[in-house]
DNA sequence: CTAGGGTTAG
């Protein structure tokens, strides 16, 4: 008998099984106990089942067994994951003449924890008569597998059996309604448990209550449940922080959280986790902070979901020295940490960061999920990054985000921003489901890019499909007419979505205005403005730059004395002002404004241009020579791209220089313009295909006309993005038709 | 034997 050596309870050894010695006093416990003992302290899993079955066996002849008696069993093969196991006690249960309405609940939640649901709905459809516990068991693993359909379907057919749903049915069917939007249903149900008296008396109805009007949107019906909720706990009332949370309504989730402390009901990570991003959505640091020393004292900031909700929050608020201490601190970020960093530092304007952040991400295999792949594509957009965004587009296949239409627009708008529509629409048109953000990506690059015609088609297939145009769809139409000089297409889109009032913000007004005045119809521009509730310094000034192309002095006088009124001493108000002056020869007035500019202690911007070549980008600054090491190739390029232009029909335009000089002066300070000097330094480096370049001002009209001719003195494509819009310069025209 | 809440995006 030596296989049945064991150790029992109290030290004793004991070469006889309980069963064997017969025991009456207590035999069964004793039998159940050891098998138990046996169960734990096998060392081959294998034998384990199939000695303790023979033992079992020899129970169920000798009618030695109870249902609690296939418990250990039961537990072992739930270890094992052993379904083979299961149906062997099964058929043993039967013989001892359990029928299975007796062993079912426990079958039943055996075979679900083995992970087997069609084994446990065998069982459960042979039982004629099922415990509740039954029907709870099946019910949650349809929710924890989020087969919510099935739980309902489980849940409906329950009532119909006339079996009353209790707090353990209920604290789980919530969530399959609001994951289904059955809110009708959801309804009835809540009705159910107010009359069983469960909603008040039982915290887990009430949070799944609360969780699923907060799904539903619905934070005022949450609140009602969550107040009549007797006890609450943290759970509860993390709930509702988290709806507040979620429906930007962030005020109220830091009150929830602020009342919870005083209720002294003890916040956890979870609750950390979500009052944080609400901070975080109101860039309220002072609260955020506090936030952060709580969760230290109360030993909850290592989770690593608090932990990456406080990176976030930190970013939120632009803390970003704050929020890389925050992430040194994990040791093993996730995908959404990684996420929340990368996209943070692109928000933050910290795109190279972001990129190498991304790059670290993908060293240490952290797979990026779309979320990533548009945070690093954004990243590589705002600063035109073409060749960092085209290994990017790389890892997006790789990963399979191609048809993703996250990652579709941070593509769509890499390729955009870099001057490539057509490439843009290439990967539009793979998408596999497209909503009015793809619409609207693909518009936009349209319309940057000068498009016009193709930005109205999409604009008219989107609305043929049914798709309700937004805010932004209408800004990027009406930038696509602007810049494609489709002036009255463009008033008619406007004038159709101005009965819409909602619709349309200052943004839509300043591109109106910006178009009408660029076509010359500045009074129809002004009457636009006076259209606006409150007209912001942005309109004036586009009105102002408006008066600028046209010459118009004495109108210019009178905006900008209403724009001192908002703002004195507005910085663009001057230059333009300045500019204007200049242009029409007004010198006097021109030392005027740079005085006043000095007094102001403000400075112009300095115009500069990038290129990229060979991975690396070149900055140039206009008039200054010597940025560059390589400076008199450079020079010898240009001078050489000058003469040739000059072959072939290129006149400086003098009325670009906003400086009063001698003739010679105002050609060689044309020259030097710094669009001129980077392309100059492209062709010397002998760029292969086409040339693109990027500047901080807008292109103005001597370099537009030079850069036209260079175009087709080399032979070459030349995208110019400026501040404002992309320039395609090819055999000596522009995309833009000569207006920007 | 059965139950409730969290972090990232265009």
């Amino acid at each position: 008998m030596g296989r049945y050596e064991l150790q029992t309870g109290d030290g004793r050894r004991n070469n006889t099984p309980p069963v064997m010695r017969r025991d009456y006093n207590g035999g069964l416990i004793a039998f159940s106990r050891f098998l138990s003992s046996f169960a734990t302290k096998s060392c081959s899993p294998e034998s384990s089942i199939h000695s303790q079955f023979r033992l079992l066996c020899v129970a169920c002849d000798s009618s030695l067994t109870t249902t609690h008696t296939f418990s250990p069993l039961l537990r072992q093969c739930i270890d094992e994951r052993s379904i083979s196991g299961l149906k062997k006690i099964q058929t043993q249960m039967l013989k001892s003449g359990f029928p299975v309405e007796l062993s079912g609940s426990k079958l039943v939640d055996a075979s679900l924890k083995c992970g087997e649901i069609g084994y446990a709905r065998q069982v459960f459809d042979e039982m004629r008569e099922r415990h509740i516990v039954t029907w709870n068991s099946l019910i949650a693993y349809f929710i924890k597998h989020r087969r919510s359909k099935e739980a309902v379907e489980l849940y409906r057919l329950m009532i119909t059996n006339n079996v009353l749903p209790d707090e353990y049915t209920l604290s789980s069917v919530f969530k399959a309604f609001s994951d289904l939007g059955l809110e009708k249903e959801a309804r009835r149900s809540h009705g159910l448990a107010v009359i069983l008296g469960l909603e008040v008396s039982n915290v887990f109805v009430g949070s799944a209550l609360v969780d699923m009007y907060v799904k539903f949107g619905k934070t005022r019906e949450a609140e009602l449940v969550l107040d009549r909720v007797e006890e609450k706990d943290v759970v509860l009332i993390t709930a509702l922080i988290v709806g507040y949370s979620q429906k930007g309504e962030d005020t109220e989730a830091v009150k929830a959280f602020q009342s919870m402390l005083v209720e002294k009901v003890q916040p956890n990570e979870y609750t950390f986790a979500s009052v944080l991003i609400s901070c975080g959505n109101l860039k309220d640091i002072g609260n955020g902070k506090l936030i952060h020393g709580l969760m230290i004292k109360s030993g909850f900031e290592s989770p690593l979901a608090s932990q990456t909700s406080l990176l976030t929050m930190y970013l939120r608020c632009s803390l970003v020295d704050d929020s890389l201490r925050v992430f040194k601190c994990i040791e093993y970020p996730n995908q959404v940490t990684w996420t929340s960093l990368i996209s943070g530092l692109v928000q933050n304007g910290r795109e190279e960061m972001a990129l190498t952040e991304f790059r670290n991400m993908m060293r240490d295999s952290v797979k990026p999920n779309s979320f990533t792949l548009s945070s690093a594509l954004r990243g590589c957009s705002n600063l035109a990054m073409f060749e960092e965004g085209r290994q990017v587009h790389g890892i997006v296949s790789k990963y399979g985000f191609d048809r993703d239409k996250y990652a579709g627009s941070g593509l769509i708008d890499l390729y955009g921003k870099c001057g490539y529509s057509d490439m843009a629409r290439l990967v539009f048109d793979t998408l596999s489901e497209v909503d009015v953000i793809s619409f609207n990506t693909m518009i936009y690059s349209y319309a940057q890019n000068g498009f016009g015609h193709e930005a109205l088609e999409l604009f008219e297939r989107m609305i043929n499909l049914g798709m309700r145009p937004n805010d932004v769809t209408v800004l990027s139409v009406l930038l696509a007419c602007n810049n494609a000089g489709l002036i009255e297409e463009g008033c008619a889109i406007f004038d159709s979505f101005r009965k819409d009032k909602i619709m349309l913000t200052n943004d839509h007004y300043a591109c109106m205005v910006d178009m009408l005045g660029r076509a010359g119809r500045l009074e129809e521009a002004e009457m636009l403005i006076n259209e606006v509730i409150n007209p912001d310094l942005v309109l004036w000034r586009t009105l102002l730059s408006a008066c600028k192309i046209h010459r118009k002095v004495e109108m210019a006088e009178l905006i900008t004395r209403k724009i001192f009124e908002i703002a004195p001493g507005d910085e663009g108000t001057l230059i333009l002002m300045s500019n204007l002056y200049a242009s029409t020869g007004k010198w006097n007035r021109v030392i005027e404004m740079k005085s006043e500019m000095k007094e102001m202690r403000l400075k112009k911007n300095p115009a500069m241009s990038w290129v990229e070549v060979d991975r690396e980008t070149h900055t140039f600054m206009a008039g200054d020579l010597f940025l560059h090491p390589n400076s008199e190739k450079v020079l010898e390029t240009l001078e050489e791209l000058i003469r040739k232009a000059k072959d072939l029909g290129y006149v400086e335009d003098k009325s670009c220089v906003y400086q009063d000089m001698e003739e010679t002066a105002k050609e060689r300070s044309l020259h030097q313009h710094s669009e001129k000097l980077a392309i100059a330094f492209a062709v010397w480096r002998n760029v292969g295909g086409n040339i693109r370049i990027l500047k901080n001002l807008r292109v103005c009209v001597d370099c537009h006309s030079w850069i036209k001719i260079v175009s087709r003195v080399i032979n070459r494509e030349i995208i110019c993005r400026d501040s404002k819009r992309f320039h395609h310069f090819r055999d000596g025209s522009c995309s833009c038709g000569d207006y920007w």
